[in-house]
DNA sequence: TTGATTTATTTTAGCGTCCAAAAAAATGTT
DNA sequence: AACATTTTTTTGGACGCTAAAATAAATCAA
């Protein structure tokens, strides 16, 4: 349905349209925004007027004469967002501890901050708090305001409830239903979201060429768990109930082996770390503790195995692509994607599975959906999860928050007009 | 990305509301209107204005009282679509044949007009002149102007590309990528769009109950295929290249039984009518044709006999039902829908299907994914397709043609302006 | 050095849309 | 007949956008 307009949406939706136009482009003249946006000079004049009023945009003062080498006319004024306008805070949580990412208004960020907590064995209530305790006193070293912070967002491994804002299960716990953006926002009095950690890897694709990754996009992550992050008509799709897709639990045969989640034969207990190791342990299964966690060193020596010809530790690589293919075939006969890209740390192993996931992509699919499709291998940044988390909150902050312009703020000041 | 907003964009869309608001509320009065839209009784007396000056809506003229009692004050006057403003055609593509339902602006329709037309063998040029030719003679025997319909909207079982506008691929027909959008286009000259059978289902269901179906839905079509309609954050969605979902292809296991898509192992294989046939015929399909058309008859021959308790028959349809539980766990775990619908003739067997369909979804889901989400039967009226067609035909004339307005046209009579 | 030229930005004047408030219309009530 | 009530229309103003004119700030050329 559609929804009532005028000029309040067009105001927001300009003012909107110029901060993502920067932060996408970087520092441009207003005469290059005006041709970017579409909007006319007199337009991007009285926009941006607004802008560096509230302290959002600022107009850059070049120091002699840059690059722009000596040209007629009056010399262009670049503006650029203000990094001092606000600051954000990224929070990556994976079964490899907790990760923090402050950045400014600008998206340049601080060095990441690791947390020294073991939280596997933390009770849901006292996650939050923790948590919150842990932002201030590093905002406090790092000589960050928390006032200034205007939002946190949080990525975690597993399944995010966006809408109750808990996470409601993941490898990193034991418990469940871990109560997250609740306790920070009352805390910490910032306004907080929290996702699944492979839609952020999809925000960071999207946030690095929006070209090449905008039409429909799936992101397969590969790591210590299999993840789905789903781009259709250029924005990350999060499920219904806002809890991510759960791709690693898509069944792929019914009598297979125990996944981390209970069931058997999800597809993440053939193709994520801890599949493929008890695949080359045991081939079975029968004794290999599925819950601990995989050591990289012990797949890296199972990829050399491997790569040195090792038929058993072939073999398990070879069964994960296979599996790994069969999935990427279903969810292509659901989504139709026009691309396909395979990310995260487990992508170092894609040339020992390569082989059997084109072969399965062969069997599993009919020629018609196949020949369409990109398909591409991501080389894998650690901060590929927070870059993606910072994109989403500082695309938050340029549409939903400064886009509103601060006019009702100056009315708050009282009931008097100012002259 | 945003995109500029201008006091265009607030017009057109202002007035595609207006418009919709009145096809699915029906005649309302302006003080109404405005709520419902929660436009000012100003703006919608001046939209309204524009709207009946265009010949799009009018003033009932209510003929004594009606059922509105005798009130205090100025009576209302309730507005309307009008329905001579245009006619719009629904045509249907299935293995059944060819439909036409001719409807108004008001979404009134005509009786359905099913052709006499062997189209498996058509050539694939043929077809669109074939159809050109029935849609002029069969508008002119029913008294409408070819040059009063404004959209054609068609419905295909099968592979539709909404983008190229061609059939790829439907078992109706024998040859592939059959062209039909560009040569109704250009013989009647009429704008013309494609869709698949099971996405104007979805349609029909949202036009039915908004609130119901709209947040996010997969609407599974069973019948001659399994097909899959999405209703994503309400609205319903087409995959990348345009093609559709196709679910009824979803691999269910590797070394499956033959598809009519020449592939082993599809979904589809074991639960639409034919794998039906063919399971209850010779348990593994060895001397079987898939290609031929099963008969309702037939199969309602079978579904006796598995109500009567016929182990074979028995056998057959918990199959069917066993695999698509395991299809859609699969669906469930990818897209995380609010709501699974099943519909399609083939849902007549459903109370064969049941404890194994349900069975299946418990083995091949996780519990946390399951219990939110729910699952409900539809009766399968034959009209959903042309319904959802027509829906989706008059939204778009709603919202993208007549939201528009006329002052371009007006300026196109010539260089010359009105004065 | 000065005026012409060029290019970027700002100002001005006007347009389209929305909306609050006032006015008008159309009916019922007393 | 005067008043009350409800709906619709009209009026006057606000906001945001834009074309065109004006201004600003530089280079170029003599």
């Amino acid at each position: 349905m559609l929804k009532k307009a005028n000029s309040d949406l067009v105001r927001r939706q300009n003012r909107g349209l110029v901060l993502e136009t920067l932060r996408q482009q970087g520092p441009l003249a207003r005469i290059t925004l005006g041709y970017q946006t579409g909007l006319s000079p007199a337009s991007i004049t009285s926009i941006s007027g607004q802008l560096i009023d509230e302290g959002l945009v600022y107009s850059i003062v070049e120091d002699e004469e840059v690059s722009t080498q000596a040209k007629r006319g009056r010399p262009q004024t670049r503006l650029a967002l203000n990094p001092q306008a606000t600051n954000v805070l990224a929070i990556a949580i994976s079964v490899d501890g907790v990760e923090l990412v402050f950045a400014d208004f600008s998206g340049a960020t601080r060095e990441p901050v690791r947390l020294r907590l073991d939280i596997y064995p933390i009770p849901k209530e006292e996650f939050g708090p923790r948590i919150a305790q842990e932002i201030k006193s590093n905002a406090k070293r790092l000589g960050i305001a928390l006032g200034s912070i205007k939002h946190i967002g949080v990525a975690v491994q597993g399944v995010a409830d966006t809408i109750t804002g808990e996470i409601s299960w993941s490898p990193a716990f034991r418990a469940r239903d871990i109560p997250v953006v609740r306790p920070l926002e009352r805390l910490l009095d910032i306004p907080c979201s929290i996702a699944n950690n492979a839609n952020m890897i999809a925000e960071a694709l999207l946030g690095m060429d929006r070209k090449r990754y905008g039409g429909t996009t799936a992101v397969v992550f590969m790591g210590h768990g299999i993840g789905l992050g789903l781009i259709l008509n250029g924005s990350v799709y999060s499920g219904a109930t806002g809890r991510a897709a759960e791709f690693g639990h898509m069944n792929h045969m019914p009598e297979g082996p125990l996944c981390r989640c209970g069931r058997h034969g999800c597809l993440e207990a053939f193709s994520a770390d801890y599949g493929i190791m008890r695949m080359a342990n045991d081939g079975q299964g029968t004794d290999f503790d599925i819950h601990a966690p995989v050591l990289d060193g012990d797949l890296r020596a199972l990829e050399l195995a491997a790569e040195a010809g090792d038929t058993v530790a072939v073999n398990a690589f070879l069964r994960a692509g296979e599996v790994l293919g069969f999935g990427i075939a279903r969810l292509i006969a659901l989504i139709n994607p026009q691309r396909v890209v395979l990310a995260g740390p487990g992508t170092r192993a894609y040339g020992l599975m390569k082989d059997s996931l084109e072969e399965a992509l062969r069997r599993g699919l009919v020629h018609d959906l196949r020949k369409n499709i990109e398909f591409e291998v991501v080389p894998y940044g650690k901060d590929m999860i927070t870059t993606g988390t910072l994109v989403e909150t500082l695309r938050h902050l340029d549409r939903d928050v400064y886009a509103t312009g601060h006019k009702s703020t100056i009315i708050e000041f009282s009931g008097r007009k100012l002259a």
